[in-house]
DNA sequence: GTAGGGTTAG
């Protein structure tokens, strides 16, 4: 502190300035204080709300310009009524022009005595100020220091445009330390967006010629990624490129995951691998992140190079790595191969946290290895860690898929009376292991307790309860959920209405169902490839081949594979009308995506060409089957 | 003032 008195009359001290700034609305210090005497500053702090310019201070004049004490003592007296002025007056501008000459105003300690001034307790009129001077005085300009206040008040008060006004339209020049903190300070807050930072990177480079160092790109970089902006990430990267800034290890790993945010696992791949080439290797996060991108697509050969390179290289796998590998493993179905791993990294000491525990427990739950899932809780609560929301809904989840909702609804109560609340999720995950065993009642009352509790049904929770209700056959009660959730504006996904269209084709309601088809196409859902199937389905029970058939052409013209029954159910269908010749051009649109029939279908369409006297094309048909 | 990982339908 003892610093900040000297340093106070003009350098520029980034971090003390901006915590000093926090304090000033009360404070009758200012960032930059007046030359010495100033007799009637005590009585202006007495009389005005205005935090006052005091004495004390000494201007750091660096000997660039010549002026006596006289001098000095009158700009600071113009500055202080500038200040004033623009502070308390309306229409301060003719005021000012009346008072003072465009000279006095613009000189270049008077400019830096108010702009350091207004910055700091109105950081918006001190570039109000400058601006209405440039257009008074083609002299007047904001020297380094006047800049830099101006630029960190305006920072204070996370006037990012404002900012960029000042660098754009006014003769200010900051020089490079006030550039880097003015920038990191946009970038680490949480006000400036990522294209702030990337208008505000280029537009000092445009206008001031300044590159910031590398440390400022990689927040820059962060920060995008952080905020899910990879275009942004991409358009630095080229900044960079440009500025010829050559990029470190954090650059390369901030890239990486990059690509991983936008599903370029082989780019991340190959980067990774030309760096590691370099002797660069980015840190376990970025590596972990591609990890988990090769778990998730189950590429498990990039997945072992990738532990390899990094052991090679020095950076460690940690929990987390393996964590995401056996989570990987568990949702692609290698649970098994994800547990023997989980105990191979306990024998070797890693130190096990709730999330890998919850992690393994899920995929014994998932398993169905519920045994052994609770023997996995009991000894994660045995080394000390306390199973959190997360643990309790995967096990929850667990019991409810096992069919054993007693435990379930157990665990569920315990959860809350150790004071988790409930939350949406976790009563998705009831209602779904109650409808899943026939208890939609229950299921329901659990729905509808839920705005009580404070907790919002979703989307998940309306088509869990339709799917549960559509089984039981129940679908006008279904539909009337249906109803409801876009009375509350919830957006129906494809799930809201596979249930429903299959429900409408069983029960024979194909107008129903192809008019609930028409509508989920026409909010851009594109119906699942099964969905045509009851739809074909359907059509042929309710003695409508003829529509099953377009539906079908329909579905082959779009590449889509009926399944096998489907097209036998047709066939039967078309047969049983004496519907030969569709017959034979089902069979053969058919045969050509690699399909056989069920034998008695073939006996049927057989028996019914030989009665048609088509014998010709019974044997073709008969020499196909047997090729098969 | 260290990052990053785990849960629900289909």
């Amino acid at each position: 502190m003892l610093r900040f008195g000297r340093d106070l009359s003009g350098r520029l001290l980034p971090s003390l300035s901006l915590v000093l700034a926090g304090n000033r609305a009360t404070s009758t210090t200012t960032a930059c204080s007046l030359s010495s005497g100033l007799p009637e500053a005590a009585s202006v702090k007495a009389a005005s709300p205005l935090p006052s310019i005091s004495g004390g201070g000494q201007i750091d004049d660096e000997g660039d310009h010549h002026i006596d004490g006289g001098q000095r003592q009158n700009l600071a007296e113009t500055a202080k009524r500038v200040c004033e002025a623009v502070l308390r007056r309306p229409r301060w501008g003719g005021f000012l022009l009346s008072e003072f000459s465009p000279s006095e105003l613009s000189h270049p300690d008077c400019v830096r005595l108010v702009l350091c001034h207004l910055s700091s307790v109105k950081p918006l009129f001190s570039l109000h100020y400058l601006i209405w001077l440039s257009s008074h005085s083609d002299a007047a300009a904001a020297d380094a220091k006047a800049s830099a206040f101006l630029l960190e008040g305006l920072a204070n008060a996370k006037a990012w445009k404002a900012a960029m006004v000042a660098i754009r339209s006014t003769n200010c020049q900051p020089d490079p330390p006030a550039l880097e903190s003015f920038l990191t300070r946009l970038i680490l807050s949480k006000s400036g967006t990522p294209d702030e930072v990337l208008e505000a990177i280029s537009l000092l480079k445009a206008h001031l010629c300044y590159s910031p160092p590398l440390a400022v790109w990689n927040s820059a970089l962060s920060a995008s990624l952080r905020a899910g902006r990879t275009d942004v990430v991409w358009r630095l990267y080229d900044m960079m490129l440009q500025s010829r800034i050559d990029s470190d290890a954090a650059t390369a790993g901030y890239l990486v995951q990059a690509f991983c945010v936008d599903n370029k696992l082989d780019d991340a791949y190959r980067l990774l691998r030309e760096v590691s080439r370099n002797g660069v290797v980015p840190d376990v996060v970025s590596i972990t992140k591609l990890i988990a991108g090769f778990c998730k697509d189950g590429n498990y050969g990039k997945v072992s190079e990738l532990i390899h390179l990094m052991i090679a290289g020095g950076c460690l796998p940690d929990i987390f790595t393996y964590q995401s590998i056996i989570h990987g493993l568990c949702r692609s179905g290698n649970g098994d191969e994800g547990f023997r791993i989980f105990k191979e990294i306990k024998l070797r000491g890693y130190a096990l946290d709730l999330v890998t525990y919850t992690t393994m427990i899920d995929g014994l739950c998932k398993m169905g290895r519920m045994v052994d899932a609770r023997n996995l809780w009991m000894e994660m609560v045995a080394n000390g860690i306390e199973p959190n929301e997360y643990t309790y809904n995967v096990i929850i989840y667990g019991y409810c898929k096992a069919g054993d909702l007693t435990m379930a609804q157990k665990l569920y109560h315990e959860m809350c009376s150790i004071g988790f609340r409930e939350s949406t999720v976790s009563c998705n995950i009831m209602i779904a292991g109650l409808c899943l065993h026939g208890r939609t009642e229950e299921a329901l009352r659990m729905f509808e307790g839920m705005p009580t509790k404070g907790m919002k049904p979703d989307i998940i929770t309306y088509n869990t309860l339709i799917q549960g209700f559509c089984k039981e056959g129940r679908i006008v009660k279904a539909n009337k959920l249906y109803e409801k959730l876009l009375l509350v504006g919830l957006q129906p996904s494809t799930s809201t209405y596979t249930p429903l269209i299959q429900s409408l084709c069983e029960e024979g309601n194909m107008h129903g169902a192809v008019e609930l088809m028409r509508c989920m196409k026409e909010k851009g859902l594109e119906p699942l490839v099964c969905t045509n199937d009851f739809i074909i389905n359907g059509f042929c029970e309710a003695g409508k081949g003829d529509e099953g058939m377009a539906w079908l052409v329909n579905m082959l013209e779009n590449n889509l594979r009926p399944q096998r029954v489907t097209i036998n159910r047709l066939l039967e269908w078309l047969v049983n009308n004496t519907r030969v010749d569709d017959a034979l051009l089902v069979l053969n649109a058919t045969f050509g995506i690699g399909y056989t029939l069920q034998t008695s279908t073939c006996y049927l369409l057989v028996n019914q060409l030989c009665q048609e006297n088509q014998g010709q094309a019974a044997l073709q048909i008969k020499e196909i089957l047997l090729s098969k």
